[in-house]
DNA sequence: AAAAATACTGTACAATAAGTTCGGTATAGA
DNA sequence: TCTATACCGAACTTATTGTACAGTATTTTT
């Protein structure tokens, strides 16, 4: 790819990840994003269709690193119900967001974080189907899979949002205690 | 209240609903509000501030409505955790949106509902809180109190959701029984 | 029934934002 | 060095928001 286009990429998300850290996603005009990345507006224009398409792309590449760095590294094999385990996939996954990974929880924080989470449950309904045969022991025989699946990823991505809403004050391994009870 | 205004006023909720069973709330414009409930352009602005205060005035109406009726009419001293009594408030709210309540399920179908379930989610857990006490004997001990309260309304609402996205091919019953079993 | 108050109409208007167009400039990669 | 292409920047069209105001209709009060 192109030198200058990565660069002019960058500048975007750059910018659209600190405005979103100040202001609700809805409130941020194509205008304020192209004078914070200092680009000319056709530029803008000729790398994203519209901000919807930059979000989705923004989050696309945001969780991509997240989830794949979640499963790599040995972790492969684990999922995401091994409770016992100290290292199971949600911990990674938490200890990943406390991280601060490219100012992911300017995101976070922000109040009206719809979209985010939206496309955070969808990343993770996919890394749970995945799962699916591990998942399905642990579900009660009575209850759809379908409705397990949405129950186990909402229930993950409350927990989150929850931990955020009260200032991120336990750590990673009492919020996946937290859990891990409740599932 | 003046006849005009309540009239005025219906037809303005008329047309915004019916609108949001087409589209996106975003892409909603004041225009097209105003062009279906066949109202002037100020008048629209003398009810409403903004479209957001339209939406917000909607959600309490309707919430208003459902969540008076469930609590009225001699179930006042149940509680949604009586899982084993077929009338339980969660059933019986169930049983109010299946009913489509001026087309209330038009906004939950449609396909982007965030800022409609953050409304039901908010009244849920005023609901909720309310019967903290009851609420509190089936709370596994070591979770805080405001993190259960969340769990418990944000699995509701994700209940509903599934059941909408699925076409709501399960009866109130059965999806009450779901929603226990993972409560 | 007359008068006063209030709600609605409809057009016009300013302000803001989205998205496009295009000629010119700068830079990457061969 | 040459060529392709990414960027610039300004102008422009279109769409939407929110306000203003003068005139009309309806409700409420006296």
């Amino acid at each position: 790819m192109d030198r200058r286009q990565k660069k002019t990429r960058e500048a975007i998300f750059n910018a659209f990840c600190e405005l979103l850290s100040k202001k609700h996603y809805d409130q941020i005009t194509v205008g304020q994003i192209i004078e914070s990345a200092d680009i000319g507006r056709a530029t803008f224009y000729a790398h994203f269709e519209t901000k919807d398409f930059l979000l989705k792309e923004l989050c696309e590449e945001l969780f991509c690193h997240v989830f794949d760095a979640t499963v790599a590294g040995g972790e492969a094999h684990r999922h995401i119900f091994e409770c016992d385990a100290p290292s199971s996939a949600f911990l990674h996954l938490l200890q990943h967001l406390q991280n601060n990974d490219r100012g992911i929880l300017n995101l976070l924080v922000c109040e009206n974080n719809e979209l985010f989470l939206r496309y955070f449950k969808k990343s993770l309904k996919e890394l749970i189907n995945h799962q699916l045969p591990n998942i399905c022991e642990k579900k009660p025989e009575e209850l759809p899979d379908s409705f397990w699946v949405n129950h186990i990823s909402a229930t993950f991505v409350e927990t989150v949002r929850w931990w955020i809403e009260n200032g991120m004050r336990e750590d990673p391994e009492t919020l996946s205690d937290y859990f891990m009870t409740v599932i």
